[in-house]
RNA sequence: GGGCGAAUAGCUCAGCUGGUUCAGAGCGCCUGCCUUACACGCAGGAUGUCGGGGGUUCGAAUCCCUCUUCGCCCACCA
């Protein structure tokens, strides 16, 4: 600890050390640090998908996260952070897939437990990557803790829940019309088939009428479908088709009669008023054949290639190429009525983006309204609370509107589902089991389990839980459920955020957390989602490398405000994060500059002990940087509170680089030089507002703050600043005044160095000024900082009352005091003059439209008194520097 | 089609309960400085019809209406 700091702070050569630290010694368990004090506090992580590589979205995600545990652990709570993995069913096995393409191989060629096999392979080499990614960003979470959604513990979970739903009459198969991604081949839950615009066309279709007298029209947008037309229907009243319900049309094409049947579900004023009904095809219109008794025919093979059920000349194209086909068929024979451009949502799969295509099929469903009930309860009565509050409008319209949830998937990655069914022919019971199944428990016959498995996310729906132990009462699960915060991208708040709700109220009795952060996407500058597949993305490692982990965190933090997106650009990296890398190191130069002053402990600042600092030793400049600290640690508290964190992160920017660096640092120095009196004051002062410093802005940069505040001398060697005591308010009754009284002695400093830079007076070369017009308080603040503003404003005098001298650059300060630095006769008269005239002119309206306003007998009698007597307080002050500035502009001559 | 949000300096964004933060910050830009913590720095400076229009109010960047433009979510008009 006792080498010398490179003036240059360079992350790269501690962030790993110190990391390692604070894991070898368990600081981020929530038993590291008083133990049995403080109230838990958990947050779980989204568990990232196993073969995942740390993005943009990562980085987010995860530093809010670790902003807020890091803050609560200071506060006291018992933080646990839970982290874990998910197995991501289609996305993982997709990758696998890939890998054994490029082989030639495909799974069916692996057979289903060497496949599985396979992707635990791959799982056990890519599964730590991602973890060990969140680490170098400096995530606090428990990883002995860790799960994979995998594991035996999690899958006895939701074993359980699947059982325990089916028991309940939740869980059931059905046979419906479900998304279906013919690349992927499986089926998909409404929320994984995304909707996305496209330009497509809508084709109206003649259908010859069966007594040959005309036809009748209908419109869709997937002409190939018709090839499993089983009906025409069209509205009970419409009068234009009232005679034809009953009748039959010649499906062209495929030349089959099928009847017109009158059903509510058409929209008379739509197209022709008549729709083609495709039962296989359509979930409306497998509605309408269920009403009707259609026939269902299904067209399609799994690939989405047209099956046997179609005219041979048809069978094995892609739905896309029997589009066209059946289009050219339609027009060949003249019955193709017109084609117009239709812009329509069509849904897409959300791991590979093809187009989905409805199929019917036989699925297992969560009848989810029974589950939907509470968790639009718990919102309604205040239990859940949403940050931004508008995000809980989505959630309140996914609940009202839910659908039942597919949970079955036709993949081999995935947790098998626990269900039996009997081989013996004249049993063929189906049974759900907790346990493996070897017979049929009805008739002791051969079973066979069901071959697909469950959506990834439910076993996810259950991590609050399920993390913890359940079903087992663990102690885990006692302690830390239910949770507090939960920090996600709002892209998953129906396939995670409020599914968890449902399962934790479902299954635990208790919402698995009451606040949930939703904060924004990253993007680039034309404000596209940063994808690999743009190509516009920021890889978060590169940026730690370069700029280190702080950085990252801050610029992610403070370029974010509650609820807005992210945005970064991918071409020009130092515009986003060197801001961050130069705080760091401005900090760095600031701890290495009051480190290198404290070779022992500073005295204490306040207390009993005789050593302590007494106030009456305090200097305005102390008791004013003490205020300041103050002030930010209520601000940056109530900001954290509140999610805030860019707020916090600008407060605390501010305190460490306007007040502390740019005023204390500097007015200190000659008092640690020995110059003047006053060094252990000074020395206790930085000591303890620098400490606050680096407490408060620990959560948002982790490194750099350890790795100062172990320096500090007398600290114990093992002490870490992520378990430090959160900095406590400590106001002092003078705050007030001395913000007051400092304020001005800035102020003198600044219209001082402004004349200067005005007058292009050197930097070496000292000046004098004379203040006038000073009031009693203002010149004691002066007279007690007189060193400070000779040294900061480079003045060699500094005296006040009136001076036979006119000619130099002049100032008013904000309560009047009247600023004068003698400019001899060299400086052009007129040009200050000018200038003046453009402070009396600017003085001059603000009076004139301040006398307006108290002049308006509504406003003094309306507004309250507070308010008038504040405005009358401005006129006065203004009043006053633009009589100081008149007389200035007189004793200069000024015309 | 339904719902929600945004528009403030060249860029990215603060501005929370209408009035002492009221027009701000950072980056960029201009001027001068290698002042013994830091040139990833110091000091000084310029830049705005607060998207347009209307209204409420003593008072509007802030509340209401409307228009324009851009996002996001939801949706079985085939």
């Amino acid at each position: 600890m006792s080498e010398p700091l490179a003036p240059q702070y360079n992350p790269s050569s501690i962030e790993s050390g110190l990391y390692r630290w604070w894991s070898e010694r368990g600081l981020f368990s929530p038993e590291s640090h008083a133990p049995g004090s403080g109230e838990p506090y958990v947050i779980m992580m989204p568990p990232p998908n196993v073969t995942a590589m740390l993005h943009m979205g990562h980085g987010l995600n995860n530093t809010i996260q670790d902003v807020l545990i890091r803050f609560e652990r200071m506060r006291g709570r018992r933080a646990l952070w839970l982290p874990g993995t998910d197995h991501a069913g289609i996305a993982t096995q997709n990758v696998v897939e890939r890998e054994l393409a490029e082989e030639g191989l495909t799974r069916f060629d692996l057979g289903r437990d060497a496949f599985v096999e396979r992707v635990w392979q791959h799982v056990r080499e890519t599964g730590p990557v991602i973890l060990e990614q969140l680490k170098t960003i400096g995530s606090s979470a428990d990883w002995s803790r860790t799960y994979f959604t995998l594991d035996e513990g999690l899958s006895r979970a939701v074993r359980e829940v699947f059982v325990r739903l089916y028991e309940e009459g939740l869980v059931y198969r059905g046979h419906y019309i479900i998304s279906w991604c013919p690349r992927c081949l499986t089926a998909l839950s409404n929320e994984e088939a995304e909707k996305a615009e496209v330009d497509g066309k809508l084709w109206h279709l003649r259908y010859p009428l069966a007594d040959g007298n005309g036809y009748v029209t209908v419109a869709t947008t997937r002409p190939e479908t018709m090839l499993g037309d089983t009906a025409v229907a069209v509205h009970p009243d419409d009068e234009r088709y009232r005679d034809l319900i009953g009748s039959s049309v010649r499906l062209p094409v495929v030349d089959r009669l099928i009847p017109v049947v009158a059903d509510p579900a058409v929209d008379p004023s739509f197209g022709s008023g008549a729709v083609k009904v495709t039962p296989a095809h359509d979930p409306a219109d497998f509605e309408i054949g269920r009403r009707h008794e259609l026939p269902t025919v299904d067209i399609m093979t799994p690939e989405a290639r047209i099956s046997l059920a179609a005219p041979p000349r048809f069978q094995g194209l892609d739905r896309y190429e029997a589009r066209r086909r059946v289009v050219a068929e339609f027009e060949t024979l003249q019955l193709l009525e017109r084609v117009e451009d239709h812009r329509h949502a069509v849904g897409h799969c959300y791991r590979c983006d093809t187009v989905v295509e409805p199929r019917l099929s036989d699925q297992w469903f969560v009848r989810m309204e029974p589950l939907a009930r509470p968790a639009l309860e718990a919102y309604r009565n205040g239990t859940l609370q949403f940050v931004p509050e508008r995000r809980g409008d989505d959630y309140v319209a996914w609940l009202e509107g839910i659908r039942d949830w597919c949970i079955s998937r036709q993949l081999w990655w995935g947790h098998r589902i626990p269900v039996w069914y009997c081989e013996a022919p004249r049993c063929g019971q189906t049974s759900v089991s907790r346990t493996d199944l070897t017979s049929c428990p009805g008739c002791g016959g051969p079973v066979r389990q069901d071959e697909d498995v469950l959506d990834t996310w439910f076993s996810s729906w259950l991590v609050p839980f399920s993390s913890l132990g359940w079903p087992d009462s663990t102690p885990d699960l006692s302690r830390f459920y239910p949770g507090h915060t939960l920090v996600s991208a709002p892209d998953i708040i129906f396939f995670w955020v409020a599914r968890m709700i449902m399962s934790g109220l479902h299954v635990m009795g208790e919402v698995p957390y009451t606040r949930i952060y939703l904060h924004g996407v990253v993007r680039d500058t034309l404000h596209r989602k940063m994808s690999k597949s743009l190509g516009n993305g920021i890889d978060p490692l590169e940026v730690v490398e370069r700029y280190g982990a702080d950085a990252l965190r801050y610029s992610l933090v403070a370029g974010m405000s509650v609820g807005t997106d992210v945005i970064l650009d991918p071409n020009d990296l130092e515009t986003s994060f060197a801001p961050g890398r130069n705080f760091a190191n401005k900090l760095w130069n600031a701890g290495r500059f009051i480190l290198s002053n404290l070779e022992s402990p500073p005295r204490p600042l306040a207390g009993n002990d005789p050593s302590a600092v007494q106030p009456d030793e305090l200097s305005l400049a102390d008791r004013w940087i003490i205020a300041r600290c103050d002030a930010t640690v209520r601000e940056a508290t109530a900001a954290y509170q509140r999610f805030r964190l860019n707020d916090a992160a600008g407060t605390i920017y501010h305190f460490i680089w306007s007040d502390l660096a740019d005023w204390y640092i500097e007015q200190v120095k000659p008092r640690l030089y020995g110059d003047v009196q006053g060094g252990d004051v000074a020395r206790a002062v930085l000591a303890q507002t620098f400490d606050v410093a680096l407490r408060l802005l620990h959560p948002i940069m982790p490194f750099i703050t350890e790795a100062l505040w172990r320096r500090f001398p007398g600290r114990p060697a093992e002490a870490s600043i992520s378990v430090a005591p959160w900095p406590k308010l400590d106001a002092r009754a003078e705050a007030p005044e001395a913000l007051r009284a400092f304020g001005l002695v800035q102020e003198l400093v600044s219209a001082v160095r402004t004349i200067r830079a005005e007058y292009g007076v050197s930097p070496g070369q000292p000046v004098r000024a004379v203040v006038s017009e000073v009031s009693p308080e203002t010149a004691a603040a002066f007279e007690q900082e007189r060193a400070t503003i000779l040294r900061l404003a480079k003045l060699s005098e500094l005296s006040s009352g009136e001076t036979q001298e006119r000619i130099g650059g002049h100032a008013v300060l904000s309560d009047g005091t009247a600023v004068f630095v003698p400019q001899g006769e060299a400086i052009d008269v007129s040009r200050e003059c000018n200038r003046l005239g453009g402070e009396v002119d600017r003085l001059l309206r603000l009076v004139q439209s301040q006398e307006q306003k108290l002049g308006n007998a509504q406003f003094v009698s309306r507004a309250p008194s507070d308010v008038v007597e504040r405005e009358r307080q401005k006129l006065t002050t203004w009043k006053e520097q633009w009589e100081v500035l008149v007389k200035k502009r007189e004793l200069l001559g000024c015309s």
